[in-house]
DNA sequence: GCGGAAGTGGAACTGGGCTTCCGGATAAAG
DNA sequence: CTTTATCCGGAAGCCCAGTTCCACTTCCGC
């Protein structure tokens, strides 16, 4: 890998960006734009037939720019990391830590809801594009101090660990997602119940132990063979 | 066609149970064991040439029994839902409503998440079988009156419906079926959680309604077409 | 045992979705 | 306006499940 920045010799890379002509670059946006709404729709079944549809493209000029489904689906999927790793610097800059998390915890199941493939892939943790591999420590990083923040001003119980709220994130993410109009409301719903049940409370503790993301990955993995 | 089997005129019924070969018999209870293992690990995309491997017969064989892969789906879930029902029968008897709510709230997940398919049949109400339509009736009538009878007793809070806990159910199911042996404990930690988010709380209301699961059927079918 | 109906395995077929391919269209350079 | 590299559409090919089919085997009443 090796990842050498600047000047010098240059390795055979593939160049990262030739000149697209005008109207080519203007289709790949269109392509994204598409595919962006089938998969938040559908989930990560949604066909390559249809993003070309709803791109005004034909298949052809999707596969070429995105030489296959998993490429167009990285693609997206990474733009989603995107968008929620600012959502989660938003939150930490909010001076209530309570209040911080809580706004947080409302905003990732709707994202999740909104975006049917990112719930997938955050909850099957399916092979995560190299290119969001960053955004996505960003993220745990992210919620990690969410957690410890609040949890340190007494506005969640300590035996919780952040993968055990993006656990309980995802939870209400898909159950919620097959809801139609009244899935805000709902959601909404079950964030408060679950809030609720985060709050700190004497005489009780939690069977097992807290879940760091390290245990979640490594349970995961081990799914696969 | 024309089975005609025996003298007399035979009423054109689809005779609900033409005799077996013992063979036979035996057959098409292995494959219904094999199916069940099958789906049960991998969900509904688990493969008719797995289910037959399993069962030490032929793929041809599974599809005789059952002519499609969705009446072999439909089979194992009838029985599943058997199983279901039966535990809420059981959690029913118990003297103490919240105890009998808990015992219930504990054993639906665990349920679910060991049986990979129910879980997302009831998570997606896909076309339900019509052999398990009453149990499917059954069920739900129990876990209204479960509900019902915790909170009369004050062990939760007034404003949830009994399809709210449905939903609950499955997040947590759909959450924890990733995790490989903590499964157990995590699953005993979100319970947890979202059983105490659920205790009454003076000086709050949840938004919204109480969902109740004509409701839910409603919304769940609005999103077919 | 024997005959034939009932059952079996697995190869062949089918259909749906992803990917490839190429003749024709189009933007950009001269 | 011509040229030409680039890009486009969508038909054709491929692959992976599910389903069908039939020559062969097995069970069971005689």
């Amino acid at each position: 890998m090796l990842p050498v920045k600047r000047g010098f010799v240059e390795s055979p890379e593939p160049e990262p960006e030739r000149q697209l002509r005008a109207d080519a670059r203007r289709n790949r946006e269109r392509v994204l734009a598409a595919a962006e709404q089938v998969f938040a729709e559908s989930g990560l079944k949604g066909q390559i037939e249809e993003v070309a549809r709803r791109a005004g493209v034909g298949v052809g000029t999707v596969c070429r720019n995105f030489p296959t489904k998993q490429a167009l689906v990285e693609a997206v999927l990474t733009s989603m990391y995107e968008s929620l790793v600012n959502q989660a610097l938003v939150a930490l800059e909010h001076p209530d830590p309570g209040a911080a998390f809580e706004q947080f915890f409302v905003a990732l199941p709707e994202f999740q809801a909104r975006h049917r493939a990112l719930g997938e892939q955050m909850a099957n943790e399916l092979e995560l594009p190299s290119s969001a591999q960053p955004l996505r420590e960003q993220l745990t990083a992210a919620l990690t101090e969410l957690v410890t923040r609040a949890q340190a001003s007494g506005a969640i119980r300590a035996d919780i660990g952040p993968a055990d709220v993006s656990m309980l994130f995802a939870g209400i993410a898909h159950a919620t997602a097959i809801a139609g109009e009244l899935q805000p409301v709902l959601r909404e719903r079950y964030v408060r119940i679950v809030l609720d049940g985060m709050r700190p409370r004497d005489a009780s503790t939690l069977p097992g132990r807290p879940l760091d993301f390290a245990q979640l990955r490594r349970m995961k993995q081990r799914r696969k063979p």
